[in-house]
DNA sequence: ACATTAAGTGATT
DNA sequence: AATCACTTAATGT
């Protein structure tokens, strides 16, 4: 069994999918910054995160970007999942933010799954509403919250899925995955600082109240 | 010492 | 909030 897996999954199967999962499941380890799923690339495999973050974004025709959510540990992505349904190309950007440790399943074994195991078809379920309520979330943050207040849930949220109150990116990078200038972002960054709810340094941001 | 990249700022729309 | 134009600061060669 891979390090981790039955730490994170172990308690939603049954021994019997379990065994599958880890026999037929192809254990992968993969740098951050590593790009899983593009858009518009056929999705053949559903990864299942057993240690590590992925980011989850939309690009737009020009390759502007715009950062959904992030998923963990236990979680999978939903797009796998849609595209079992009919749905064959990827409409979204799957990006590991930290080094990843993960399974790929041949999507094939999600729907035969989904017919022979309960916890299986439990676990798929679960996971979509979960993504359900991440993307309803994230429509929230952009619709309904300022820019200075979408800024700060971004930086926890990284800040969180790094495990580190320290996070390390540039004024620049922020801009691109919120889909704003660097100039805004450097300017919002310099007025949460004087609020005292970071510190900044190049190339970092240290966040105090989390 | 010089070039490059990151970050800060005023002014304009 | 976006863009421009410019400055200042940090870092690499």
């Amino acid at each position: 069994m891979q390090p981790g897996f039955d730490f994170n999954y172990a308690h939603l199967f049954e021994e019997e999918l379990l065994q599958e999962i880890l026999s037929i499941g192809e254990y992968k380890k993969v740098k951050a910054g590593t790009e899983l799923i593009d858009i518009g690339s056929d999705i053949e495999f559903m990864p299942l995160i057993i240690t590590g973050a992925v980011k989850i974004l939309r690009e737009d025709e020009k390759g502007d970007e715009l950062v959904l959510y992030f998923i963990e540990q236990g979680d999978t992505c939903a797009m796998t999942i849609t595209c079992c349904i009919g749905q064959k190309k990827s409409k979204i950007r799957a990006v590991t933010e930290v080094e990843t440790e993960l399974l790929m399943i041949p999507i094939q074994k999600i729907s035969d799954w989904m017919i022979k195991y309960q916890s299986w078809q439990m676990f798929i379920l679960q996971s979509y509403h979960e993504r359900m309520q991440e993307l309803l979330e994230a429509i929230d943050t952009i619709a309904f919250l300022n820019m200075d207040e979408r800024l700060l849930k971004y930086l926890k949220d990284k800040a969180m899925i790094n495990r580190n109150e320290v996070i390390q990116v540039t004024h620049k990078e922020i801009a691109n995955d919120m889909h704003t200038s660097r100039v805004v972002v450097s300017r919002l960054l310099k007025a949460l600082e004087i609020k005292g709810e970071i510190k900044l340094h190049r190339n970092q941001i240290q966040i105090l109240k989390l």
